[in-house]
RNA sequence: GCUGGUGUGGCUCAACGGUAGAGCAGCUGACUUGUAAUCAGCAGGUUGUAGGUUCGAUUCCUAUCACCAGCUCCA
C-alpha cells in the first residue's frame, strides 16, 4: 500500500506503485488531462514518474513555472520535429524551455527566413493534430551515443560526452521523432494548444563566441488561444513602452550616427536627470556620504597599477597628450585610490564614503548597444567606502538598504545576485574566498532572496547585483556592492589604527541607480514615460480658451513659477482640443484651462493625464496639492 | 564582434529598373476657439555612405556605416 499525500492535505491510497500521471487521472479526469509536470517530494518530475513508496506529490499544471517548463519543452520538440520533417538535414543542438516560452538551436545550411516560420508553424499544427504519445526511454551511455551517431546528431553525441558519469541519459520521442531530454515532458503532442513562433536568430553553439553559430527559433505556447492573444498583446504594449521610441516622442535624448553608444540629452531629458541626480545628491547627503570629482582622462601608469590595463584594456580607450599615454577612465576606482592617499587616515575617519557622479567610458561591442540600456559613455553614480574588516557587514547592510530605500521611491520591484570569482581575478583565492562569504552572509542575514552567478564577478572581488526589468522583461544590472581587497594593496592604503600602526583599510566599490543612464532608460519604460510629477520635465501646462485670457494665463504661469513649477503656457491659435490632444500625448501631467469663467474667479479648471477633466478648483488649492504631491515623491 | 533583418524629407510610412509621394510637424493666411486633431496655401529629400551593373538605379550587385532582434559581453 502507497500513501500518496497531495498538496491539498488529502491522502490517497494506491495498492501498486502508480505513475504521477495516474494519480492526476485518479484525482480527476480534467487534472489528467490539464497535467503538465508533477512535483515530487519537493523534485519537479515527469508525469511518467512511477511512485513507489509514500510521499507528497502535487500535480503540476501550467499555472505553475515547472508545468509551464514541461508545456513549453514539448512545444519546443513539436517545432523540432516539424523542422527534421521539412529540412531533414538539419542538426539538432539544445531546445529548452525559457522564462518565456521556449527555443531550438539548429545547425542548418540553409538560413531561415520568416515564410520558414509560417511553414513550421502548419508542420507543427499537423504534428499536435496527429496527438503523437510523448514516451521516455532510458539508455546505457554507449548505447545513447551510438544511438545519436547513426542520426548524425553530433551536437547530441557532444552532450552526452560531457553529461556526468552517474548521469541518467534520457529520450523523449514522438512519432519518428527521438530528442535526447532530461525532461519533463507532457504526454501527448496534442496537448499544445495555442501557440506562435516568434523570431529567428543566431546563437553561437554552448554560448561560445569562437563555436559555430546556429540558428535559434523562438516561441510561445498556451493551453488557451485567448492566452497567446494576451500574450502577443502584451508584447505589442511593451513595444509602446520602448524607451527608445519614448525618448524620441518626448524629445528626452538620441543617439546619433556619428556618436554610436553616445547618448545626447535634450533639455526636458536634461531636467529628468538634473531631478534624478539632485535626489541621489540629497540621499547621499543624508547618509553621510561626501561627494568628490575625479578626471576622465589618467595617465595610463594608474592603470597598469589598478590591473586594468591587464584587465580590462579590451574595454579602454587610450589618447596621447605631449608624449605621454592616457587613459579614459572605464572606471572611477583608480581616480578614487589617489583621492584616499592624499592624506594620512585614522582609523577614527572610518569608514570613509567618497560618492562621484563619474563620467566613464567603455568600448563595448556594437552589437550590444541598446539605446541608453547599454552605451560606451555612461555616468555611475559611484562611491567607494574605505574600512576596517569589523565594519564591512555593517557597511554593507547599510549599502543595501540605502538601494531598496531609493528603489522603492520609484516602485521597482528588483533581483538580487552574487557573482563570485571570475577566471581573470587577481588577488589569492583566500581573500576571494573570505569577501565571497561576507557578501554572501550578509544577504543570508538581512533574509534577501539571490541568485548565484558563479564567475560573474567583477577581476577585483565579488560582488551583489541589483537587476531591474525593463519593459519585456529583460532584467538590467543597476546597483552593485563589489568588496575589494585588492585595490587596496595595490594602491598601498593604509590608515593608522589605536595602535599608532599602519593597516590596510578594506574597500567597496558600489552604485544603487548603476548608470545614470540605464536607469532613465528603466525610468522611462516604467512609467512609460508619464513620469510621476516629481519628476515630470514639465508638471503643468496652461490652456488660455482665448487671447482674452492670455493675462490671467500668464499670472497663473507666473505664480507657479514663483514655487518652483515647471509649467508651460501654449497660447497657440489653435482650438482648445488640439492644444489638450497634444499635452496628453507629451504626458504633461496637469493642464489647466482657463477661459472667462476661470479669470474672474481666480480658478483653474484642472484637467489630469489620467483622470481627464477633473473640474473647477482655486488657484490656491491647486498648487497646493501639487506641492503636496511633489513633496511625497508620489507614483 | 557574430548571425539575420532594416536604412526614403524633423517624425510615421508609401512607391519602384524610367528623372520620389502622403499624413503629421514647420511656415503663411483665414477662423477666435470650453476638455484628445479648424480650413486653405507654401516650403522641405543628391532615397545612410562609397563603388559597380545598366541607355537609365531610390529599386539589382559589392563594400562600408548606423539601427533592430538574438548570441557573446556588461552598469
Amino acid at each position: 500500500m502507497i500513501k500518496i499525500k497531495l498538496k491539498d492535505g488529502t491522502i490517497k491510497e494506491f495498492e501498486n506503485k502508480v505513475s504521477a500521471y495516474e494519480i492526476a487521472q485518479d484525482i480527476s479526469e480534467g487534472l489528467g488531462r490539464m497535467a503538465c509536470a508533477a512535483e515530487l517530494n519537493g523534485e519537479i518530475v515527469d508525469l511518467r514518474k512511477v511512485v513507489e513508496a509514500d510521499s507528497n506529490l502535487n500535480i503540476l499544471t501550467f499555472d505553475s513555472e515547472g508545468g509551464k517548463h514541461a508545456y513549453w519543452h514539448t512545444s519546443t520538440h513539436i517545432m523540432a520535429q516539424a523542422v527534421k520533417r521539412l529540412f531533414p538535414e538539419a542538426k539538432l543542438a539544445i531546445g529548452p524551455a525559457i522564462e518565456n516560452g521556449f527555443y531550438y538551436d539548429f545547425d542548418l545550411d540553409r538560413t531561415l527566413v520568416p515564410e520558414d516560420l509560417e511553414k513550421i508553424e502548419s508542420e507543427m499544427k499537423k504534428i499536435i493534430k496527429e496527438k503523437l504519445s510523448v514516451t521516455r526511454e532510458e539508455l546505457p551511455r554507449d548505447e545513447a551515443m551510438s544511438k545519436m551517431e547513426e542520426l548524425g546528431e553530433d551536437y547530441k553525441v557532444e552532450l552526452i560526452r560531457d553529461l556526468p558519469e552517474d548521469a541518467v541519459i534520457s529520450f523523449y520521442s514522438q512519432g519518428e521523432f527521438t530528442d535526447l531530454c532530461a525532461g519533463p515532458h507532457l504526454m501527448n503532442t496534442g496537448s499544445v494548444k495555442s501557440f506562435k513562433l516568434l523570431s529567428i536568430a543566431g546563437a553561437y553553439w554552448r554560448g561560445n563566441e569562437n563555436n559555430k553559430m546556429l540558428q535559434r527559433i523562438y516561441g510561445i505556447a498556451f493551453p488557451k488561444k485567448s492566452m497567446l492573444d494576451e500574450y502577443l498583446d502584451r508584447l505589442e504594449e511593451a513595444k509602446r513602452r520602448d524607451h527608445r521610441k519614448l525618448g524620441k516622442e518626448l524629445d528626452l535624448f538620441s543617439i546619433q550616427e556619428e556618436g554610436p553608444g553616445f547618448p545626447f540629452f535634450h533639455p526636458k531629458g536634461m531636467i529628468l536627470r538634473n531631478i534624478l541626480e539632485n535626489f541621489w545628491r540629497e540621499e547621499h547627503i543624508k547618509s553621510n556620504y561626501e561627494e568628490i570629482k575625479t578626471p576622465i582622462i589618467l595617465d595610463v601608469e594608474l592603470w597598469k597599477r589598478s590591473g586594468h590595463w591587464d584587465n580590462y584594456r579590451e574595454n579602454m580607450y587610450f589618447t596621447q597628450i605631449d608624449d605621454r599615454e592616457f587613459a579614459v577612465k572605464p572606471m572611477n576606482c583608480p581616480g578614487g585610490m589617489l583621492m584616499y592617499k592624499r592624506k594620512m587616515h585614522s582609523y577614527r575617519d572610518l569608514p570613509i564614503r567618497m560618492a562621484e557622479l563619474g563620467l566613464v567610458h567603455r568600448h563595448e561591442l556594437s552589437g550590444a548597444l541598446h539605446g541608453l540600456m547599454r552605451v560606451r559613455n555612461f555616468t555611475q553614480d559611484d562611491a567607494h567606502l574605505y574600512m576596517t574588516r569589523e565594519q564591512v557587514k555593517d557597511q554593507i547592510i547599510e549599502i543595501i538598504d540605502l538601494t531598496d530605500k531609493i528603489y522603492k521611491v520609484f516602485g521597482f520591484s528588483y533581483k538580487v545576485e552574487l557573482s563570485t570569482k571570475p577566471e581573470n581575478a587577481i588577488g589569492d583565492d583566500k581573500d576571494w574566498e573570505v569577501a565571497t562569504e561576507a557578501l554572501r552572509d550578509t544577504l543570508e542575514e538581512k533574509g534577501i532572496a539571490y541568485r548565484v552567478n558563479e564567475g560573474d564577478g567583477a577581476f577585483y572581488g565579488p560582488k551583489i547585483d541589483f537587476h531591474l526589468e525593463d519593459c519585456i522583461g529583460r532584467t538590467w544590472q543597476c546597483g552593485t556592492i563589489q568588496l575589494d581587497f585588492q585595490m587596496p594593496e595595490r594602491f598601498d592604503l593604509t590608515y593608522v589604527g589605536a595602535d599608532g600602526e599602519k593597516h590596510r583599510p578594506v574597500m567597496v566599490h558600489r552604485t544603487v541607480l548603476g548608470s545614470i543612464e540605464r536607469f532613465i532608460g528603466i525610468l522611462i519604460e516604467h512609467y512609460a514615460g508619464a513620469f510621476p510629477l516629481w519628476l515630470s520635465p514639465e508638471q503643468v501646462r496652461i490652456l488660455p480658451i482665448a487671447p482674452a485670457h492670455h493675462e490671467y494665463a500668464y499670472e497663473l504661469e507666473k505664480l507657479l513659477k514663483e514655487n518652483n513649477i515647471r509649467v508651460e503656457v501654449d497660447a497657440r491659435d489653435e482650438k482648445i482640443g488640439y492644444r489638450i490632444r497634444e499635452a496628453q500625448l507629451q504626458k504633461t501631467p496637469y493642464m489647466l484651462v482657463v477661459g472667462q469663467k476661470e479669470a474672474e474667479s481666480g480658478t483653474v479648471s484642472l484637467r489630469s493625464r489620467k483622470e481627464a477633466d477633473l473640474g473647477t478648483v482655486s488657484k490656491e488649492e491647486f498648487l497646493d496639492m501639487i506641492l503636496m504631491e511633489i513633496k511625497e515623491k508620489r507614483n
